[in-house]
DNA sequence: CAGTGGTCTAGACCACGGG
DNA sequence: CCGTGGTCTAGACCACTGG
């Protein structure tokens, strides 16, 4: 029923997902894990893999002794913080079509703070990129991304910078992408960013993550900072008692 | 060796953690799964749900092929904010002494959004309890929590409050807690919130967690508004590739 | 090539929930 | 009490990394 790659687990976990979208379970109660494992014909380990993925999502709530439940809440998730996702999906996950604007693609100077998070000598350059995304032609996310310019290993044109950058990192610096350390920082919108982003006179705070980019080897290889309209794009998500 | 309860996993995941603090490893290399499973006398299975959970909290990078090794950039995590943790422990994670202070426990009408969110009739009231957390005698948190009255099944009195709701739901309204739906919002600080957070002139921007609480049945319970001063307690998270 | 982590299986026992 | 999810085991094969 399933082939490898991705994994079975993964497989089963898209497969239920579709079930829970299509079905009507009596009460919401999704069938036991041994006989979803029987259907499906795979170890029921597999598919306890797969509903943990799910009960993460926040899409199923399971309850020992009694069973696993659709949790028709989380529809209003648009957003999982802990993974990445490029900004285009998180806008179409709002129900808008999205938009981006590569705004400009320079080589400068990295101010101070942004070379010592790079691990950067006083005369090593950064690549940055400033970028505009768009929800339903309205400006709502700001993004400027810095990569130093010494590990760029291929030539690469304006339009190259257009995908995220953990997929410019792997094509043109032959650099893996690990994952972000992130902080989230609120701010009042400068003049600037107003007219950027194009902010209503009584919108005055915004959302900014500041992520430091590390490859598999733990080196830091990328800085990015991003605004966010928080109104136009709520950043919601789920949480847990100690996992 | 071990003990059940809690799970072998869990004490596997602490003794390693422990070892990680304690010793040197070569070129902060951890032992292969299949070697610690023998030292440890467990499955190589529960091994790595253990360094899974490691890796999830970012101490550990595992690499296929290569091996397990220590994250030493992840110290600077603080807040891992799909965990719910008490405020308390946020700001010892951060290195300060804590307190709490409890400003006022009562009654009230909730306003129509929280009604709404509680799923409340007209007439139904809230408990609310404010309170405020302090980092080395510098207040960094200020909540408000809504308990419907209508769920507290037990006597209580204000000191009861103190803890965090997780504990009183349970405690006194016999209700389980599942999870938080949390919005992350930002904002400029209103002239009360800068009195009771003690703001300097300079700090504008406050950013603030709107939660929603389920109880396993997924209904709501409870409603929590934290405003938390960003500067004194980093919101920092680790994320990564598509899981 | 040997050794690592990644995936999957089949089977066992436990703890809990609801009838 | 039975059926559910929660935990653990032993063993297998794969994919990848590094020397």
């Amino acid at each position: 029923m399933f082939k490898r790659s991705p994994s079975l687990a993964e497989q089963v976990k898209f497969h239920l997902k579709q079930r829970i979208l299509d079905t009507d379970f009596d009460k919401d109660r999704i069938p036991s894990e041994t006989v979803l494992a029987q259907e499906l014909n795979v170890s029921r380990n597999t598919v306890r893999d797969a509903l943990s993925r799910l009960e993460m999502e926040g899409i199923v709530i399971r309850k020992q002794g009694a069973g696993t439940f659709v949790n028709r809440n989380v529809r209003l998730v648009k957003t999982r913080l802990e993974e990445i996702i490029p900004y285009e999906e998180m806008i179409l996950a709002h129900g808008c079509k999205p938009a981006v604007d590569l705004l400009s693609v320079k080589k400068t100077q990295p101010d101070e703070q942004c070379a010592a998070q790079l691990n950067l000598n006083a005369t090593d350059e950064v690549l940055s990129i400033e970028k505009l995304f768009g929800a339903d032609d309205q400006p709502v996310i700001y993004s400027i991304t810095f990569i130093p310019t010494k590990i760029i290993a291929e030539p690469y044109t304006k339009e190259d910078a257009i995908p995220p950058v953990y997929q410019f990192l792997p094509q043109f610096c032959r650099q893996s992408f690990a994952y972000y350390l992130s902080d989230i920082v609120p701010l009042v919108a400068t003049p600037g960013l107003r007219q950027i982003l194009h902010l209503p006179p009584r919108k005055l705070a915004l959302l900014s993550f500041e992520e430091i980019g590390f490859n598999r080897d733990n080196e830091p290889i990328v800085k990015a900072i991003s605004y966010f309209r928080d109104d136009l794009l709520r950043l919601r998500l789920i949480r847990r008692d100690t996992g």
